[in-house]
DNA sequence: CAGTGTCAAGGTGGA
DNA sequence: TCCACCTTGACACTG
């Protein structure tokens, strides 16, 4: 088991998902963002390296405006050198990587201009990951999507844009329950119809499930097939006196070894999705230190 | 320079 | 039919 957290280091000082307004795009603000933003992730990654933070989830941001239209800049021949190098030393600390587009990415969505828009989202994002040279133990996660008012209908066309999806794109996609439409229940009928790996969120679990952890952790764990890595987990707790589904602003130390314990017996890669970020990670990693899963 | 309205993108659900 | 919400920081404009 590895620990990690997504996309932001609050405490060293630069961030690698820096961006700018559409309005605003240029070349020259695409080279010197691109640049910025990289050699932040180089930074992060080398502070997590250093703390034992193996797992990291690498911001959808790290290339402003990637597969939109206005977007001619060939960021990939111009930074090829930099992301294998930072490719390379992933590889060297045996770190874990994940990216997650966002909500407008949406491969079941009814409007041919959406999928084609979520298409081109994806194909960025899997660019980012062969242009590191990382293997199929990189993933990108992605809620299933909609409903639009029917569920099976919007079930099929997941599964069958799933099947025609660039090669590329499919060897890295899992899926991942969420806290209202689609629950782990609905993501292992997706993967019994077309194969797809499911990441298990265990808070999303916890709002819109019902099974106990040990059980659904095992159903997911068993949708990942050998080169795909051993199985991610996103975990977070809640937010006290929030909405439920808000994430907590730092770690529940009490939740967070609840969670430890009920799910002893698997093995997975684990996101903490708070939002204190390396802080919490860190609080995580002590917790875990004796846990004989935990690789350090 | 400080304050603040706004930002590429979708879908849901309540008013 | 419209708007807040999701989630979030920070860009960039205004005065």
């Amino acid at each position: 088991m590895r620990i990690g957290y997504p996309c932001i280091n609050r405490g060293i000082g630069c961030s690698s998902g820096r961006t700018f307004r559409l309005r605003s795009y240029s070349e020259a603000r695409m080279e010197t963002t691109v640049e910025a933003n990289l050699s932040c992730l180089a930074a992060i990654l080398r502070y997590n390296a250093a703390h034992s933070l193996r797992f990291f989830r690498i911001t959808s941001d790290l290339v402003p405006f990637a597969s939109h239209p206005v977007c001619r800049y060939p960021w990939q021949r111009r930074f090829g050198e930099v992301f294998r190098e930072i490719g390379r030393f992933i590889q060297r600390e045996g770190i874990r990587i994940s990216m997650h587009p966002d909500q407008f990415t949406l491969i079941n969505t009814p409007d041919r201009e959406v999928l084609r828009r979520s298409l081109a989202e994806l194909e960025y994002h899997a660019q980012v990951l062969d242009l590191m040279g990382l293997d199929a133990t990189a993933r990108i996660q992605i809620h299933v999507g909609g409903v639009y008012g029917d569920r099976s209908a919007a079930m099929e066309r997941f599964t069958a844009r799933y099947g025609r999806l660039d090669g590329a794109v499919r060897r890295r996609l899992v899926i991942e329950n969420d806290d209202r439409l689609y629950s782990l229940g609905h993501c292992m009928e997706l993967y019994s119809r077309c194969g797809v790996p499911v990441l298990f969120d265990w808070f999303h679990h916890r709002i819109n499930g019902g099974e106990p952890p040990g059980r659904a952790l095992a159903k997911a764990a068993s949708t990942w097939k050998s080169g795909n890595g051993i199985p991610m987990c996103d975990y977070s707790s809640q937010k006290p006196g929030a909405r439920a589904g808000t994430h907590a602003e730092s770690i529940d130390r009490e939740d967070f070894r609840a969670f430890l314990d009920m799910s002893r017996g698997h093995d997975f890669d684990l996101m903490l999705e708070i939002k204190d970020k390396e802080a919490s990670a860190a609080v995580a990693v002590e917790e875990a230190w004796g846990d004989d899963r935990f690789v350090p």
